[in-house]
DNA sequence: AACAATACATAAGTGAATTATGTATATAAG
DNA sequence: CTTATATACATAATTCACTTATGTATTGTT
């Protein structure tokens, strides 16, 4: 696992982006995804990843449909338009953030 | 200036970076350089760097050194060997944060 | 004379996260 | 069969690194 400190602020980024790569996901489905992707170094918490999704959702960057699977309930969420603008701006201001502190590090990142 | 969220935890890592990249440096010092390597992006807080460099030398990761400018006081620090340790293990994970982000995020940095 | 820059320091408040707790179904292992 | 693990959601309490605010004082600029 990381030192989880690096992580702080990320995790819209990461929700958007995986949404936008994998379109319809359900949150528990995202967690795995993004530990399978991460090669389990990231570990999203559940503390975070609700309370997360719910507030994309009121602010109009996630839909959400409701299914039935067996006798549980499964909420699935997706991109809104402006969701989709979103995603970029996020990932654009993560590069340039990087961009910057390699500068700052004096190191070559990628 | 960079989406602040992003910077958290990267702190310790920019300070001892550029304290073994520059040397022997004060506070107000350590402030302009990152100022000036970031293009103006990464604008230390006085209320975040003091008390990082204070915990820093109570851990025996930097020594300190006061000189007498004029009428004013200057306290310079610099790393010792266990900070000089501290520093690659810092960068290091800082490093591997931005590969794990790539491949979750699917981009390409650097 | 007034303002900005230099130079340190610490206390109060914020907010995104962790940790803890709760509910419930499905499946594998023993 | 019954216990543990995995699936699936949710929210409240707490933490802690940071921002913001405040304080003191010297030096350089307009």
């Amino acid at each position: 696992m990381h030192s989880p400190e690096l992580l702080k602020g990320t995790l819209q980024t990461i929700v958007l982006k995986v949404l936008k790569d994998h379109g319809r996901m359900y949150g528990y489905e995202i967690t795995q995804r993004v530990k399978e992707l991460s090669d389990d170094r990231i570990l999203l918490t559940e503390g975070a990843l609700y309370p997360a999704l719910h507030k994309l959702e009121a602010e109009g960057m996630l839909k959400t449909e409701t299914e039935n699977i067996g006798k549980r309930v499964r909420k699935y969420y997706s991109l809104t338009p402006q969701g989709r603008s979103l995603v970029k701006e996020r990932v654009n201001e993560f590069m340039e953030f990087i961009r910057t502190m390699g500068n700052v590090l004096q190191v070559n990142l990628g």
